[in-house]
DNA sequence: ACGTTAGCTATACGGATGTATAGTAAGCGC
DNA sequence: GCGCTTACTATACATCCGTATAGCTAACGT
């Protein structure tokens, strides 16, 4: 997993044929073709050829041979598949795993730490503090059950509404509790677990 | 930012050729052309054409028209510039901002959280618990000043040793300090700020 | 009945595109 | 001198590829 780059040093022009590459990936989502890359910097499709060839040698792009637009960066390659979760408001009309169609946003993370995840809960409210702020972005794994101590996305079929609490199963009794004292723990409202919380995210830790 | 995708529902047909364009963008890196789309569900050039017109319509996709391989999913271009951190072990042989060659990994994250960030440090200890815990991710920006109170990354020149600690500005004294009180603060060894913690990321919420 | 949408075929056109052949020129190490 | 790398031109070729013309059937709503 923490596989080192190994790609040689480049020559100036390479470096600068292998940027554009890049930043044309970044600002169109496609790869150039060779001819767009000889006419940025107006050298001849022959040229561009032996400059991709030298960054593959090096490796640091990866070809799709005699496919159009097959120039790859390396790096997009090994580093994992990306995953894109959408993050959900925190109020969402009905239950959010049906809601997702109306994703607010995506997230992008990378695979090993949104594997397990599902969606993504922007958090409002101080009811998990410490452990969860107002702002935070949680990781959610879809899930029916859950045990004790677990943190969960529950849905109450009431009134719709959505909450993040921690689990709490005794012998007889199984209800939802604040980690801030200053919330009553929830016990007479009926509720169903939409998932588990897996993963935290503080845009802006203050 | 939170502009919601009002993509139209998708008939069967339709909603499987968008996996497929989207499964061939994950899968090879590039989306595929009209005609790979044709082969694989067994239809003419001309059908496929009309799906991803439809596609196009209902906001699915955007076309780079005339272009080959021009079928981008819609909700990768409205969801801003994926950023690329590097992640730097925890005990870098120099200052961290000089061992980016050297990271274990990149973490990919949208850039709105990532914007104000240059490297990515894995945390090790529990001398910021409970706002900081072993394991997380810390999202740094490069900086050679603080303020008072901020959480900064700090390196001591004697030893090249690197740690996150809260920075103290008194009257005459600047000094580091943990937040875990079983830690006492730091204030004989010279350091120096390589930078402010942004964002934080916890990949295993216990 | 009529228009609209979904879904499809067969075929064709022209430019885009990757690849290849055959060179030229300059610099570096041995 | 020789081999190797870097960097480049001009030109050619087969096929890839987006686009287009001209149709077809079927279902649904008004």
């Amino acid at each position: 997993m923490y596989s080192k780059r190994m790609t040689l040093p480049l020559t100036h022009k390479q470096q600068r044929i292998y940027d554009f590459i890049e930043e044309q990936i970044e600002r169109t989502g496609l790869p150039p073709t060779f001819r767009e890359i000889a006419l940025r910097f107006a050298i001849s499709v022959r040229a561009v050829q032996d400059h991709v060839a030298a960054l593959e040698k090096k490796g640091s792009v990866k070809r799709a041979k005699e496919r159009a637009r097959g120039i790859l960066i390396a790096a997009h390659q090994n580093s994992g598949v990306k995953v894109r979760l959408p993050i959900l408001g925190s109020v969402p009309a009905g239950r959010p795993v049906e809601a997702i169609a109306q994703a607010e946003d995506f997230l992008s993370i990378n695979e090993d730490i949104a594997k397990r995840a599902n969606f993504v809960l922007r958090v409002k409210g101080d009811s998990m503090f410490p452990k969860i702020e107002d702002g935070d972005l949680v990781l959610v794994r879809s899930a029916q059950t859950a045990e004790d101590g677990e943190i969960v996305v529950a849905y109450f079929q009431e009134d719709g509404e959505v909450t993040v609490k921690k689990l709490r199963k005794r012998s007889r009794r199984v209800y939802l509790e604040a980690i801030n004292p200053a919330y009553p723990p929830i016990g007479e409202k009926p509720f169903s677990i939409v998932g588990t919380v897996t993963s935290l995210i503080r845009p802006d830790l203050s």
